[in-house]
DNA sequence: CTTGACCCTGGAGTATACTCCAGGGTCCAG
DNA sequence: CTGGACCCTGGAGTATACTCCAGGGTCAAG
């Protein structure tokens, strides 16, 4: 049992974090003491981990909220927790082609923009920008 | 001489944003009727078209405004403007990156939970993100 | 002159994931 | 028993880009 100064030490999150994710219904203390500090067992801190690695696969958190159910529920069975990892990757790899659009959109026009001292009155990124009809990706 | 609606229509924005860009003195209107209604002219459209523009391609409404006054500035050349489309899609690469990161993560972890039925106590993915240590890419 | 469409301002609310603060209680070493 | 480190609650603040609302004025058609 730790209090949560040593539960945030041994996750490297802050106090704040974790009395925020306990609002947020991510993360129970196993008990409170008779002062009423917050009291973590090590299963806490695996939550904690879990949320962690799942942030850094871009779940959202209340995406790891229903992940943490899954997780806790006994009928729940593995497929359901794939299915999400699908979903987000296919979340993800749209938001990769949305940013890879823009990143061709600006490559288009730095390649455009040849010649650096040009006033700005010419600038063709400027221009560019201005039309209404450019091939840029509309959303 | 259009007032907002006008312009809203004309650039499928609403009012309301049109309002608010120019809080954010990003629009500004060409004058005010004598009711006090807003009067835009066709350079307020070609401003609303270059925001919109530049959004697409990943440019916050802070950066749009810093290009917005490069645009109205003589003195500036075409290379400031230059610089910072490079500058925008070098940061959109590492985001692409960070984003591949993930989705490559979760590729592991949907590859490894090779059965579906298994239930959540076994379930490879919930093991996985529970690791302290995973290849995780991380920050 | 009335009605409906339009416009105004100022301020609050939305989502996400925290972070910080005030004001106060608790715990332990010396 | 005192000081410093730690903990508590409740609430406000951060960033971004809007969106919505109340309460009220304006404009043009019929």
């Amino acid at each position: 049992m730790f209090t949560i100064g040593k539960l945030a030490a041994l996750t490297s999150v802050s106090n704040d974090t974790l009395r925020y994710y306990e609002q947020e219904g991510l993360v129970k203390p196993a008990g409170k003491s008779p002062a009423g500090y917050r009291l973590y067992d090590k299963d806490s801190a695996r939550r904690i981990h879990f949320i962690k690695h799942a942030q850094q696969c871009g779940f959202t958190l209340a995406e790891i909220r229903e992940l943490l159910v899954l997780r806790g529920r006994d009928k729940a069975c593995c497929g359901d927790v794939r299915t999400r990892a699908i979903e987000k990757k296919l979340q993800i790899e749209n938001k990769i082609r949305a940013m890879k659009a823009m990143s061709k959109a600006l490559d288009q026009l730095i390649a455009e923009c040849a010649n650096e001292t040009h006033p700005v009155k010419e600038c063709t990124i400027i221009a560019a920008l201005e039309q209404a009809n450019t091939s840029m990706p509309v959303q």
